[in-house]
DNA sequence: ATGTTAGCGAACATATTGTTAGTTTAAATT
DNA sequence: AATTTAAACTAACAATATGTTCGCTAACAT
């Protein structure tokens, strides 16, 4: 792709991390996208439709590094270690989260946290779905499968928040523990 | 209060639900409910500053119904029941909720769900904080009282979500199968 | 009956949006 | 190195949304 692209590109995805920063994305211009970014107008809109769809293609760029192919694969000797590999592969998405710290915590605050929740309760549907039969418990499977994504979802937003004051292998252990995927060694 | 302001504040909260119904909040111009309420522009401006508040005297309006005084209090002999009167309490709110459905499905999808599900956890976290102590988890306080609240409120958004497809009862103990404050009578 | 107040309608400056056209500059290709 | 390709720039555009103000009318409370 053109380093001039490239570079326009990460201007304006730079430029909606600072403001978010600030401001919440509701209140922010594409204007002042075009500002903070220092480009031509005509220019943002040839690379992106709305406002809306920058902020789909950020968070779609920020969970393509995390939920790596690897990750999601069936079986990966990295991840099949320990309990049942759930473990393993929570604490790596964490990890990868910390990474990206500086891009995340201000999409998370406010509305535009809505979008990014939706995807990345996307992403754990489909990798809570093959735990899910190590689950026995009294409740309807798509109950069950929206409560360990949910609940991990709301754990991870909360830990962002609080400047991530446990450390990833901390936080999966809490979680495991409150979770009913351990019932099952119970 | 003059009936007047009563029939034009409730014109103006049916407008936001019914474009709420097929448009996302974020793109819900001033000017539309304006027209849908069919108010002069003045008028709306005098009751409401933005949008934004607007939204939040809805959301505060709703829950003032589902957490009232004496879901709150600390005692009530028709909360006593039962295990810890924690069941009976989440019931409570789910009923009440369904009375209100027509307005908040609108609500809870996207970005203006976020506002929701702000004030919801806020007003949970208080009621769950009672219950901390029945909890005996190897996990923070915390990171337990964060795990009930936002576990609970996915939860009843997925429910909202999905139509209500189970009955409150059911929703509720499948939810507290699933928490950690069962645990204690394991 | 009378003073009070909410709502109306129109107009206003200001700002944002999304698009277009012509030009300049930087990259890719040969 | 010269040429071609295309990305980015400037500036201008109509259309729309915002938030405020005015005088006027009609409904309310007492």
């Amino acid at each position: 792709m053109d380093r001039r692209q490239q570079k326009t590109r990460n201007a304006i995805f730079k430029a909606l991390s600072t403001l978010l920063e600030t401001k919440r994305y509701s209140n922010i211009t594409v204007q002042e996208i075009i500002d903070e970014a220092n480009i031509g107008r005509s220019t943002f809109y040839a690379h992106f439709e709305t406002k809306d769809e920058l902020l789909k293609t950020l968070c779609t760029d920020i969970f393509s590094h995390v939920f790596s192919d690897e990750l999601m694969s069936e079986k990966t000797h990295d991840f099949s270690g320990g309990n049942t590999g759930l473990e393993a592969r929570l604490t790596h998405i964490l990890h990868h989260l910390k990474d990206s710290e500086k891009n995340i915590v201000g999409i998370l605050s406010c509305e535009s946290g809505e979008l990014f929740m939706r995807y990345f309760k996307g992403y754990l549907t489909e990798m809570f779905s093959k735990y899910l039969n190590e689950v026995k418990v009294n409740a309807p499977a798509d109950f069950v499968l929206n409560h360990l994504v949910g609940s991990f979802a709301e754990t991870v937003k909360w830990w962002i928040d609080n400047k991530m004051k446990y450390t990833p292998e901390e936080t999966t252990r809490y979680y495991i523990e409150l979770s009913c995927v351990d019932r099952v060694t119970d």
